[in-house]
DNA sequence: GCCCAGGATCACC
DNA sequence: GGTGATCCTGGG
């Protein structure tokens, strides 16, 4: 992989198994939406323009630092060896179900804060509508960024959330997950490192994690696969439910544990997996797996 | 107006 | 250690 960077752009040349569209819009990450012929986002803080031409991807933002080429590639996940996770998924015959509807998918590595907050707003929830409540949660207590002709917000402090009240987190329709929030933000200020659970086995960290008010097991497996590099971390919602019962279990019943055993066979790499099985699950839909 | 989808918690067994 | 009621909102 090639890297130029400009004052205001980076090009990253030769990039494979990366459909930018696609992973944006998997439900991996809520702020990321359509703009002119890429993708609109704010990435650490920084608003971004991303776009791809083929194996190419332009990334653009009003200023660019001599980190942000790794920052990028890190969120981006452009560093791992995809094209070797893509044959796993398919040359198992389960998998390979899964895979025209999955591939070209990469897991971002997002904030953990960010991604703690996002995930709890995303229980009993849809991402139509956890998309809306993170943004006016931005709107509300980040701070405002122009970029491109238009205000975006970066995701707020764990200070600002801290301050919020209930009153105010209802008002943004967050619902009963209002206390949540504000409970993870508070602890998140008294000093608690999310960073730490990078060097810890899975099952530490998840067991960390189960221990912030408002947190259960897919909650728990999100943070860790989405924000803090814990590959085989596998979220089990409805839909995984479903889908892995469909390929794994010929559509009958499996208890919970059953779910996770069949998840652990899938290797290091189990949690990318898992969204390949997810947008596989979502494109056929609850009659496609019946 | 009614019922359902979507996860975590708590009370209870 | 497992089961079921409850929380909130949008959509059929």
């Amino acid at each position: 992989m090639d890297i130029n960077v400009g004052n205001d752009s980076i090009t990253f040349c030769g990039v494979n198994c990366f459909d930018l569209t696609k992973s944006c819009s998997c439900g991996q990450a809520f702020r990321w939406r359509p703009y002119a012929d890429g993708m609109l986002g704010v990435v650490y803080g920084k608003p971004m323009y991303a776009a791809q031409f083929a194996d190419k991807i332009i990334v653009r933002a009003a200023s660019i630092a001599p980190s942000d080429a790794a920052l990028c590639a890190h969120y981006f996940d452009l560093g791992r060896d995809y094209a070797s996770i893509e044959s796993q998924a398919a040359s198992d015959p389960k998998l390979a179900v899964c895979f025209p509807a999955a591939c070209g998918i990469r897991v971002f590595n997002q904030e953990p804060f960010e991604a703690l907050i996002s995930f709890i707003i995303s229980q009993n929830n849809n991402i139509k509508r956890i998309s809306g409540i993170i943004e006016r949660l931005c709107a509300l207590c980040g701070s405002p960024i122009d970029f491109l002709g238009e205000t975006l917000y970066s995701f707020p402090t764990p200070q600002s959330i801290a301050a919020l009240t209930i009153e105010q987190l209802t008002d943004i329709e967050s619902g009963y997950r209002a206390p949540f929030i504000v409970s993870a933000a508070q602890r998140i200020c008294d000093g608690y490192e999310l960073d730490a659970l990078r060097d810890f086995s899975l099952d530490d960290a998840r067991k960390e994690l189960l221990s912030f008010y408002g947190v259960g097991p897919k909650v728990a497996d999100c943070v860790l696969l989405f924000s803090l590099g814990h590959t085989d971390a596998f979220p089990i919602d409805v839909w995984i439910d479903r889908a892995v019962r469909a390929l794994y279990f010929d559509g009958g019943e499996a208890k919970k544990q059953e779910l996770v055993q069949a998840a652990s066979r899938l290797g290091e790499y189990s949690g990318i997996l898992q969204q390949y099985i997810f947008q596989y699950a979502r494109q056929v839909g609850k009659s496609g797996l019946a």
